[in-house]
DNA sequence: TGTACATCAGTGAACGCGCGTTCACTGATGTAC
DNA sequence: TGTACATCAGTGAACGCGCGTTCACTGATGTAC
């Protein structure tokens, strides 16, 4: 019953846990430029080299940061959805959409990390593409089941605007289907809206315009929703 | 007619101006993070206290870029919509949002600086955000003389909806006098939109979902144009 | 179960680097009279 | 127009700092037999 794990390798994966919170917190505290693996040593305690010992370089840890991030924003994502029928699109979308503003607020660092200006000279691996569409996917399903509940649509009923061309719509498809691809335009305004209001929101861009922010952000997901068509 | 400026009055604005235009140029290179004072005078072939004379500290050199950004963008956001007859929202409208596009893509650092994460433990001063509020005053300008034609409305047709109390409602109602504050909300999402989009497309969010942008942003523009109920 | 060897976390010293900022200075430019 | 003084751009040396990364090492842990 005991794993076969070996306790230095349960030490190993604790260090690099300690490694990764610790760097949250300086991010937290001084942005990502000002993230250093020495001073990520000294406050573990640790002689300055240590940190090589699980990290190739700064890159690398900054990649597995990034990774962390997609994933826990997706996770907090994907439960604050599953907390509702599946048939309640309206309920679901504002679940998801408050849960994204949600976690943003509380690890704005993290958000500015994924979010914000891109590090530069920092090529994003595959691997973090990847973790990035768990967000999209929630949303992609939640506008997948509204529209499997609709009556089937007479076939090509606005096909002159299905968007062949410029957008990717076998990708598209593929995150939300049984979406007409007549509707994929509307869904990318709606997911570009949530986070540039978030990005907003947490980047100063409000002040002077709006008060509060969480009766605002309430009033344009609905909008949204509205225009999405989402029933109940 | 010869100015009252002495030479020396006159090259201190030109090492100004170059101090500045290395600085973007440095900024293009390695991001706002990688942008030294040293740097700055090295290229200028000078030593390094040099700059000194004309920046107190790298922070002042970053308020003036900022400031220079915003102000550029402002400046060619209002030329675009300046082309057109003030009568034609609609053409304004897009000729704004493409200026828009067209500046971040033609300056994505400089774009990153205004419009992406926050400097850290950099707190912009007031003249910054006044220079901020050029481009929605253009936005702003576009609704409100959409609004003036408009046969006057029905007074408090939608009282209920005027967003008393989450908004800043005054300071929207001098950014866009005669539009009726029951429009702000939606007012606000347009602006948004446009910023969310231009940034999505240069911090490559759009990969693996719109292959051409420029379509994309065409159509998005078009709708919200409809949302905003622009005319001609 | 016991021994012999391999692995690996952490050490401590060192490399070469660039940074922001200060300061006393020189020599050219500007100003007042 | 000419002189006397004040201003100011640029110099060069120096301060103290932190960084990423390498490397040979030690001693504890893990593995094979």
């Amino acid at each position: 019953m005991a794993t076969t794990t070996t306790p230095r390798a349960e030490a190993r994966i604790l260090q690099i846990e300690t490694i990764k919170e610790v760097s949250r917190r300086l991010i937290g505290e001084k942005g990502v430029a000002g993230l250093s693996l020495r001073e990520v040593a000294r406050e573990m305690g640790l002689v300055s080299s240590a940190p090589y010992r699980y990290f190739a370089n700064r890159d690398e840890l900054l990649t597995a940061l990034i990774l962390d991030a997609y994933n826990d924003l997706g996770a907090a994502v994907e439960r604050a959805d599953a907390r509702h029928s599946s048939s309640n699109s309206r309920a679901r979308w504002h679940a998801a959409a408050r849960a994204v503003r949600k976690w943003a607020k509380q690890h704005p660092h993290e958000y500015g990390l994924i979010y914000g200006t891109p590090v530069p000279n920092y090529e994003a691996p595959l691997l973090t593409i990847e973790a990035a569409t768990r967000v999209t996917r929630v949303l992609g399903g939640i506008l997948s089941d509204e529209w499997a509940r609709r009556p089937a649509r007479a076939a090509n009923s606005a096909a002159g605007n299905t968007p062949r061309g410029f957008l990717m719509v076998e990708n598209l498809s593929e995150q939300m289907p049984r979406v007409p691809p007549d509707q994929f335009v509307k869904a990318l305004m709606a997911w570009t809206l949530i986070f540039g209001f978030v990005s907003f929101e947490l980047f100063g861009h409000y002040v002077g315009t709006v008060r509060n922010a969480n009766v605002m952000f309430e009033r344009v997901m609905n909008e949204l929703a509205d225009d999405l068509g989402l029933s109940q």
